[in-house]
DNA sequence: AGATGTGAAATTCTTCACAGCG
DNA sequence: CGCTGTGAAGAATTTCACATCT
C-alpha cells in the first residue's frame, strides 16, 4: 500500500538514471556525482539528489555515488521481485516494431508471448517471440502469471483487448491505441499516444520558431 | 514569444479534446458539457473548463460548449498557420510502423518524406510516403520548409541525425531513440521512450497489485 | 436546477540554499 | 573546497467552491 511513496515523475527518472548508470558502469566508471548524472539528462543536480534521497540511497560527499550500489537500489525499487510477465497483443507494424525493439536490447523486461487475430501469425516466431491466435490469450494468461499487457491493436479493438487482459489478471497496460481505455481503478494504464506526441511536437516547433533565440 | 502562454499539460489535453470532439461531431452531436468531455478523458470537469478558459473560448451555461466552435479554436492554437512539414528519419521496423500509423488516419500532420541509410529503401513508396537515402536529407531540407523531424533511428545514430535535422532548419524533434539528444535551446525535443514506458508500467503493475483494491 | 467562469486554496513537484562532512 | 542531504521556499498544476447566468 505504501508503494504510492514514489511519485510518478521520480519513477520515470529512475528508469533514465538506470540506463545512464549502466552505460557508465560498462564504460568502466565506478562513481558519479549528481551533477554528472544530471547533465546526462535534462535535470538539475538537486533533482538527482532528491530522487536518490527518496529511494533511500546515499553517496559520499567526497566521492559521489557508487554506481553499482545505486543501480542495485534502483533495481530493488523498479524490478518486481518475481519479475513481471509481459504479453503483447497486436502484431501489426507497431507490434512487430515493439518486438524488434525489446528483442534488440537485452531488455530487463522480456515479452513472453504475442497475440493477434490474424491466423497467419499464429505459430510464428517473431524477433524471438512466440505468436499465438488471440483466442488463446485467456488460457495463456490463466496458465502464466502475467502482470503487464501491451495493447498494440487498432483503436476499435483496444477496449475489448484491455478487457480480456484484465480478466486474465493483468494489473497494468501499456496502451498504444489512441483511445482512453475504460479500466477498473486498480489497473494502471500508461498511454503512449504517438499522434498526440506528434501534434504536441508540431505545436512547440511553431512556438519555438517565434522565440527570439535560446 | 508569448506562445509560452500555454502550459505543456494543457497542450497535451487539447490534442485529446480535439480527438474526442471530432468523434462527437462525426457522431452527430453539436454540443458538449465539460463533464462529458472530462469523462471521456481521465480529467475533471474543472480541468476542462480551465483549459477552455485558457484558450479563450467560452460556452453557455445552458447548452455547454459548441463542438464545432471549440474545435476551430483548438485548431487555431495547435495548428501552425502554414502547416508544419514533417520528415521521418529511420525506416526500420519502428519507422514503418509510424508511417503506417500516420497514413492510416487522416492525419492533420502528414509525413512528407522518409530517409534511411539502407540503399534498398531509397525510391520506395512506403505507406504512401516517399523514401530517400539519408544523404539526400540536407538538400531536401534546404528545398522544403520542414519544422519537425521524427528520429526513429538506432540510438547510436540518433545524435548525428538530430544534428542534420537541426542544421536543416527543423525546430522540433520527436525522438524515439533511447538517448538524450543534445540540441540547442531553441529546439524542442519530445521524447517517446518506449523502454522507459514499459519499465514504468511494470513498476506500477507491481504496486497496484499491492493495493487493497480500487 | 444545472452549467459555466474563475479567484483562491490545495496539491504536487522542483529548486534553492546552506549545514555538515571528509 | 566541493559534494551530499535536506528543510524550506518557490513554481507549476490541479481542484475547490461559489458567484452568475439562463
Amino acid at each position: 500500500m505504501k508503494n504510492v511513496e514514489f511519485p510518478d515523475p521520480t519513477i520515470e527518472r529512475l528508469c533514465c538514471y538506470r540506463r545512464i548508470l549502466s552505460a557508465l558502469l560498462a564504460a568502466g566508471h565506478a562513481r558519479v556525482y549528481s551533477h554528472e548524472l544530471a547533465a546526462a539528462q535534462r535535470v538539475t543536480p538537486a533533482q538527482v539528489r532528491r530522487d536518490v534521497m527518496l529511494i533511500g540511497y546515499s553517496g559520499s560527499p567526497v566521492k559521489g555515488y557508487d554506481i553499482a550500489g545505486l543501480l542495485d537500489r534502483i533495481g530493488e525499487i523498479l524490478d518486481p521481485p518475481g519479475g513481471v510477465g509481459v504479453v503483447l497483443v497486436g502484431v501489426g507494424y507497431l507490434g512487430r516494431a515493439l518486438l524488434a525493439y525489446f528483442a534488440g536490447r537485452k531488455s530487463p523486461i522480456p515479452v513472453v508471448a504475442a497475440f493477434d487475430v490474424a491466423p497467419e501469425t499464429s505459430g510464428q516466431l517473431i524477433h524471438g517471440c512466440h505468436c499465438y491466435h488471440i483466442d488463446e490469450l485467456s488460457s495463456f494468461l490463466s496458465r502464466r502469471s502475467i502482470l503487464v499487457g501491451i495493447v498494440a491493436v487498432p483503436a476499435e479493438a483496444a477496449q475489448k483487448t484491455a478487457r480480456e487482459l484484465i480478466d486474465g489478471g493483468v494489473r497494468a497496460l501499456l496502451n498504444f491505441a489512441p483511445v482512453q481505455l475504460d479500466v477498473p481503478q486498480n489497473v494502471y494504464v500508461e498511454n503512449v499516444d504517438i499522434a498526440v506526441s506528434l501534434e504536441k511536437t508540431a505545436f512547440f516547433a511553431q512556438s519555438m520558431s517565434l522565440e527570439k533565440e535560446d
